[in-house]
DNA sequence: GCGACAG
DNA sequence: ATCTTGTCGC
């Protein structure tokens, strides 16, 4: 053992309580504040290793449970996975996700040792009316980069993708580009993929798509997912 | 005023 | 997300 030398300690969580907006307005006006900081070039080192996270809840208990895994780039295959549960302190609102989300994932993200060079949230990162959606907002508070795989459609329109698996067309909201729509998985439902922060939406698809072991959501997302359900109550 | 609306 | 069994379709 190395005593003092938990994961935790050598990489303390980006607390969201400096600042946690109380209330929908406030919340939406810090997002308008923060989504200038968001970067949707590519800055990111090797991957070595991508994350995924994702979130449950369990409303009657008052809890949100988020699960964070880290696979090998290369072989796909899980790495480390860490688990772990924050009161639920805001309400679901269309918009505001992160608000519910961000304090128990990253719980999880901070305990996650190896941390991943690559995070793929559930969930939309540009993809959203303000531009932070809870990919992009995770990303900044992690310091992470970071791609929004959201199984549904937030907001802007989109071109159905043909139905072969890796077909993709872009997501939009007027002219401005706001992410694609990805056909992972032949005839299954296309998948939202949009920057998160420090990751560009090609780089975003090409990972998204890469990331696919015959599901429709990627591994990382995929594995988070199942480990979060199981935990739950 | 009437829908739409990540998880 | 969550509440929940069988069942319609490729």
């Amino acid at each position: 053992m190395e005593a003092g030398k938990s994961a935790a300690a050598r990489r303390p969580a980006a607390a969201p309580a400096p600042e946690w907006p109380t209330d929908p307005e406030q919340a939406r006006a810090l997002q308008r504040r923060l989504a200038a900081s968001v970067v949707r070039e590519d800055r990111l080192g090797p991957v070595r290793r991508v994350g995924g996270l994702d979130v449950h809840y369990a409303p009657r208990a008052g809890l949100a449970f988020a699960a964070a895994v880290a696979l090998d780039a290369e072989r796909l295959e899980l790495e480390a996975s860490a688990l772990a549960c924050a009161p639920l302190v805001f309400p679901y609102v269309p918009g505001l996700l992160s608000f519910r989300e961000a304090p128990a994932a990253l719980r999880a993200l901070a305990l996650l040792d190896p941390p991943p060079d690559l995070l793929l949230v559930d969930g939309q990162g540009l993809a959203h009316p303000r531009r932070l959606g809870v990919a992009s907002h995770i990303g900044l508070l992690a310091d992470l980069p970071t791609i929004g795989v959201a199984k549904s459609r937030l907001c802007g329109s989109f071109a159905e993708p043909p139905r072969s698996a890796g077909s993709w067309t872009l997501l939009r909201e007027g002219e401005e580009v706001i992410g694609a729509v990805v056909r992972t998985r032949a005839g299954a439902r296309p998948l939202f993929v949009s920057i998160g922060h420090r990751v560009s939406l090609a780089t975003a698809v090409a990972w998204t798509l890469r990331l696919c072991r015959g599901y429709r959501l990627p591994e990382p997302t995929r594995l988070a997912d199942r480990l979060s359900r199981c935990h739950a109550p």
